[in-house]
DNA sequence: AAATAAAACAACCGCAGGCTT
DNA sequence: AAAGCCTGCGGTTGTTTTATT
């Protein structure tokens, strides 16, 4: 590969903020005469800068329809959904918002939306609900460190750590819920998401949150399974672990209901496929089969489970095999019997909630 | 009001790859 | 086929603005 000249042109050319006299000189010139080589622009339009420099600028600020200002609610909910598949694609993720650069939608991401993920207690690279492993880390400190032997203070040790176990799972539980409500369709359930917030659920029990998640597979024409979308199975494995360590059975192994077997079934068949085209609107972009570590809980309804479940995430893979998310609720009402001093309400509390349109 | 920190924005840099000669 | 040119992309850095103390 043969280096670009621009590091030899930049001896003695302007850097830093472009002035109005510069950006009406480059106006002027690409309106008179085009494009062309952005390399003999500068010289030709009279600008000391670098053609890298120019076609920036132009192609970020000073070319036509170029829309500026705020994110509205709807780009912001696309630009996170493209995200979520294609990941830092800036380029193509750019081609599907009109008037938005990819430079600009890079910067918005990286000082709006990412953090906005990361409140929201999701990753924002994975799109996945973010674990909490500075707890789970201090918890196999503790297990280490105590080993568990039988004493007293062991057994402090062993229901302090099936609390804190229980509390992780109900936090990531609820994470995940939100999760769904607000990114799995492209835009947010409100009635869900007000519903799941209303002061009256915070005095819910587990039993009420289970049925709501399934009121909304229903809702959603069975077309999403939570055990699917839910990435809480990696976790599943480490909750086995430690209900090991702490004395009681971990989730026992199950098959999956008809519905969840078959779609993961199909899924499997079409792992050597090629990732699933974007549909939006009027344009559709390929996605390439490389494309490899974005499965994501806020795809189109169309293309969900192929990401979830195609993911080359062998974990989450094999795992899946081995848990589900109604095995994950035992667990958590086998914790929960023990877990008397923290109750649902305090997990709904600590939530951060999105903002209501 | 001044100093400092944090956030937001704009621009630069290096690399990869397509195109031309 | 190889070398050079050019463009586009994504990550990073620098500057400016805003908020906080």
């Amino acid at each position: 590969m043969v280096k670009s000249p621009d590091r030899a042109e930049t001896g003695g050319v302007k850097k830093g903020p472009w002035t109005p006299e510069e950006d009406g000189k480059l106006v002027e010139y690409v309106e008179k005469h085009g494009r062309g080589s952005w390399q003999r622009i500068p010289k030709l339009a009279g600008l000391n800068r670098c053609g890298k420099s120019c076609r920036l600028r132009w192609t970020n600020y000073l070319r036509p329809n170029i829309r500026r200002g705020k994110f509205t609610e709807e780009e912001e909910q696309l630009v996170i959904h493209l995200h979520s598949m294609l990941g830092n694609k800036w380029s193509s993720i750019a081609t599907k918002l009109p008037g938005r650069t990819d430079n600009e939608i890079k910067n918005y991401w990286n000082t709006h939306l990412r953090k906005k993920l990361i409140g929201m207690g999701i990753d924002p690279v994975t799109h996945r609900p973010a674990a909490n492993l500075n707890i789970l880390t201090g918890l196999s400190n503790l297990l280490s460190a105590g080993g568990l032997g039988g004493t007293a203070s062991h057994l402090d040790n062993a229901l302090k750590l099936q609390a804190d176990v229980a509390h992780l799972l109900k936090l990531q539980l609820v994470q995940s819920l939100i999760q769904v409500l607000t990114s799995s369709y492209g835009t947010p359930n409100m009635d869900l998401m007000n519903l799941f917030r209303s002061p009256p659920l915070g005095n819910y029990q587990p039993s009420d949150l289970l049925q709501l998640s399934r009121q909304m597979e229903g809702g959603l024409g069975g077309s999403l399974s939570l055990q699917n979308s839910i990435p809480m199975i990696p976790n599943l494995s480490i909750l086995s672990h430690y209900l090991n360590n702490v004395g009681l059975q971990p989730p026992p192994e199950r098959s999956f209901p008809s519905d969840v077997a078959a779609v993961t079934a199909s899924d499997a068949s079409r792992t050597e496929e090629p990732r699933a085209e974007i549909s939006n609107n009027s344009s559709t972009s390929s996605i390439p089969a490389s494309s490899s570590t974005h499965p994501l809980v806020s795809a189109s309804s169309e293309t969900k489970n192929i990401d979830l479940v195609q993911s080359s995430d062998n974990l989450y893979t094999n795992t899946l095999a081995s848990a589900s998310f109604e095995a994950c609720w035992d667990s958590l009402m086998k914790l929960d019997n023990l877990d008397s001093d923290f109750g649902w309400k305090e997990v709904i509390d600590q939530m951060s909630w999105p903002d209501a349109p």
